[in-house]
RNA sequence: GUGGACGUAGUUCAGUUGGUAGAGCCCUGGAUUGUGGAUCCAGCUGUCGCGGGUUCAAUUCCCGUCGUCCACCCCA
């Protein structure tokens, strides 16, 4: 083969595939639940968005983006995350004016250029939600419980959840001067990567694996919060609380992008290895003003469909088996049409129908029939056109029956899910 | 971007102290001519990741490159 697919892409197919649609069936039906409305914006954005909105200084926009010119000389950027095209979808179409909070999901792809490893893509998707237009700290409640269900739903009662609180502008802004001031003074002290954090993003000391000693020294944001911050991240624990939310607070939790303001969460999985974020989120009130719009608060989370894809077993357990499906097992070419017609009128009538036009001996048919686990078998040979029946067999039971040609569709109807016994 | 392990049939892997390769599964056909996941028999498939070097000879050694996995980093 002369091409393989790109560095950290995937190709999505068989038994992964269908539990990867069970997933996004089952993650949808839990966002709608709260409200929430399904959003789809571009694949690429105009670079700046990102540029702007998740940070100059981010690891994203340094070194993570795939940003590209079209034939206009546009700079283009595949996106990265999706929270600032929500953002902008929101305020291009108006929708501030219609008063009140909108809730938003999304699920697709998104591309970071960035090493692979485990759990890690360059191409992976993303499950979010996004609740605009609501400063109140239930809603980033609503956020931390909705994004914790969708792990319930699957069964992952007891994940771990980090909390903070990273401040808003004014006191972070404060409280980074503060940070640095400190650092400079523990210079001698920090790693190599460390002296290069403190110059660029002092917050992200806090993320070093090797300056603990430092670390303890240092000065902590939620002791520094504004008196409305700080309100609000009291508010959020005891809603929390009052729901039976489990949290830890870490005051050494920072996200990666810029634009969070206060609250800011992750859920952790112990046993996912390196990267073991399932989801993270927080709070982005600055994020509309950074786009030019009116100041706008809003929340939201976003959660990596690979990593719960991993954490899941293999097998999904079935929900509510639907109408039976039909394997159709021919030995010719006038049987393939008459077992062509037949199928195309279950199919209308929503029954899933396979027709295998092999040709192959009927050993072999009903072989992988089994294996590929239909229903029941319909077979058409020379018997059956002459007499205008087909014969059809159970293959869980193995009993048969012969079924006319005309009454095929109306004998499961009438006979339910179940068939012949 | 840094470090480590690995890269052989569709797949999982074995192997050659350097002489161009093999096993299970899968697949195809058959074992009374129209009835299944078992058994048995037969068969198919590989530029031994790619490029270069050393050598009479490399899939086996060396270098580079690409890719996979793991860790750092970062994050979903």
């Amino acid at each position: 083969m002369k091409f393989k697919k790109p560095r950290g892409t995937q190709d999505l197919l068989g038994k992964y595939m269908e539990k990867w649609r069970s997933v996004e069936e089952h993650v949808t039906r839990i966002l709608q639940r709260y409200g929430y409305r399904e959003i789809r914006t571009p694949i690429f954005e105009m670079s700046g968005l990102f540029v702007r909105t998740v940070g100059e200084s981010s690891d994203i926009v340094t070194k993570e983006m795939y940003t590209f010119n079209d034939k206009k000389g546009r700079k283009l950027t595949l996106r990265p995350e999706n929270t600032a095209p929500v953002m902008r979808a929101y305020l291009e179409n108006g929708l501030q004016r219609q008063g009140g909070i909108s809730r938003f999901y999304y699920m697709g792809p998104m591309f970071r250029y960035d090493r692979p490893q485990a759990g890690r893509y360059r191409q992976f998707h993303q499950i979010g939600a996004e609740a605009i237009g609501l400063s109140n700290p239930a809603i980033d409640a609503e956020i931390i419980n909705l994004s914790l269900d969708i792990y319930k739903e699957f069964g992952f009662s007891s994940l771990q959840v980090n909390l903070n609180s990273v401040g808003c502008m004014k006191c972070r802004g404060e409280f980074m001067i503060l940070l640095g001031e400190k650092l400079t003074e523990y210079k001698s002290e920090l790693c190599d990567d460390c002296l290069q954090r403190a110059e660029i993003n002092p917050f992200r000391v806090f993320d070093c694996k090797t300056c603990i000693n430092v670390k303890k020294k240092l000065p902590i944001i939620t002791d520094y919060l504004c008196g409305e911050c700080s309100e609000h991240f009291e508010k959020l624990c005891a809603i929390l609380g009052g729901m039976n939310v489990n949290y830890l607070l870490d005051p050494l939790l920072v996200r990666g992008l810029d634009y969070y303001t206060k609250t800011a969460y992750e859920i952790i999985h112990p046993e996912l290895g390196a990267q073991n974020a399932l989801c993270g989120g927080g709070r982005y009130d600055g994020l509309a003003g950074e786009l030019g719009g009116a100041s706008i608060p809003a929340v939201g989370f976003s959660a990596g469909m690979e990593r719960l894809m991993q954490i899941l077993p293999d097998e999904l357990e079935e929900k509510e088996v639907g109408r039976p499906d039909l394997y159709f097992i021919v030995f010719d070419d006038e049987c393939s049409i008459q077992a062509m017609i037949l199928a195309d009128k279950l199919r209308s009538a929503d029954f899933e129908v396979y027709v295998d036009l092999s040709m192959r001996n009927i050993k072999k048919q009903l072989k992988s029939a089994s294996v590929r686990e239909y229903d029941y078998v319909v077979f058409i040979g020379q018997k059956e056109i002459e007499d205008k029946e087909v014969t059809l067999k159970n293959l869980k039971s193995g009993n048969q029956a012969t079924v006319s040609f005309e009454k095929l569709v109306s004998y499961f109807s009438e006979k339910g899910v179940t068939g012949i016994e």
